[in-house]
DNA sequence: ACGCCTACCTGCTTGC
DNA sequence: TGCAAGCAGGTAGGCG
């Protein structure tokens, strides 16, 4: 489900509506949800009582800043939700974690296809953010008694919404990189919060071919690719995310971004500049729309 | 580095 | 109607 308008939008809502609060219990109903390798009572027994001082995002995982300065790490991967519910709500039986606040009301974690993850970190180590190389050989390590919270991102790409985020800096890592432009856009290692379907609207509005290699890419492209990759989030979270079937805010209602798409789950619509028939191909396992007019195919290449 | 495969899960849609 | 196949906002791990 989630990308980075759709984490941010959550992130935003319950900032709103639990900073401050404090979790009385938390129920398990799904021990997979906690992330390995803390088993699901110990994370009931040490997240109650926590006061929740401060909600953000990093890529596409929720951050519950906690007010011992732990962190509690909501990744929805798919179908995953946080949702705030008043007393009287009646249950969820999607809720796979249901956190009991003081003032009676709850924060459900609602996740049909059980894929998203929770972790809890000690304090301190968040801001060693980096690009760094290799996400998966600096994992965080099962067993290490000690771990922590920066290292989950370590290997986590820029966040294309910061200053930092330059069109130089894009140029630089595109520079380097053979891949096709779809497989890097949703690489989190090369940059992180975009999935499928921001993906797929930053490349049509680029007019760039989703197969294109990276390093082929003349100046004005890349020029063209940083600002609808901004362009596609910032619009993203604007209109609260786009929901097809799971998604919905910490609110419980469902953004209004998916009307807006122009690609996406469009197969054989019109393209809104040409008119001609959006195309589906499969491109890394994942489907992928774009107008075959607008983003010219890359010419094959028997050069070596 | 790159690309492909399988797993993890459940529900909805499509086609015969 | 029933039933199987295909599809879904993501990612981890394995292989060549």
């Amino acid at each position: 489900m989630p990308e980075l308008p759709e984490v941010e939008t959550v992130a935003r809502d319950l900032q709103r509506l639990v900073a401050g609060a404090t979790i009385r219990d938390a129920t398990v109903h799904w021990d997979r949800t906690i992330r390995h390798p803390m088993p699901a009572e110990r994370f009931a027994a040490e997240i109650a009582g926590a006061s929740i001082r401060r909600v953000d995002r990093r890529a596409k995982t929720v951050l519950l800043h906690l007010a011992d300065g732990r962190v509690m790490t909501v990744a929805l991967r798919m179908t995953g939700a946080l949702i705030v519910a008043d007393p009287g709500t009646p249950p969820d039986p999607y809720a796979r974690i249901v956190f009991a606040l003081e003032d009676g009301r709850e924060l459900r974690y609602r996740d049909v296809r059980k894929f998203g993850r929770i972790g809890l970190w000690p304090g301190g180590g968040l801001r060693s953010v980096g690009a760094g190389r290799g996400a998966r050989s600096r994992r965080v390590e099962e067993g290490q008694r000690r771990y922590r919270i920066g290292e989950v991102f370590s290997g986590h790409g820029p966040e294309p919404l910061t200053r930092s985020f330059t069109s130089a800096r894009f140029a630089e890592r595109l520079s380097r990189r053979s891949a096709k432009l779809k497989t890097l856009l949703l690489d989190q290692s090369f940059i992180s919060g975009v999935g499928n379907i921001y993906a797929d609207e930053a490349l049509w509005r680029a007019r760039l071919h989703p197969l294109r290699a990276a390093d082929t890419l003349d100046p004005a492209e890349i020029r063209r690719l940083h600002r609808t990759v901004r362009q596609v989030l910032r619009e993203g979270i604007v209109n609260r995310g786009s929901s097809f079937s799971d998604y919905v805010g910490a609110d419980g209602e469902p953004g209004a971004n998916a009307e807006r798409l122009a690609v996406y789950r469009r197969t054989d619509q019109p393209c809104y500049r040409c008119g001609r028939r959006i195309q589906r191909i499969v491109v890394g396992q994942r489907s992928t729309h774009f107008c075959p007019h607008c983003q010219r195919e890359p010419v094959a290449s028997d050069e070596p």
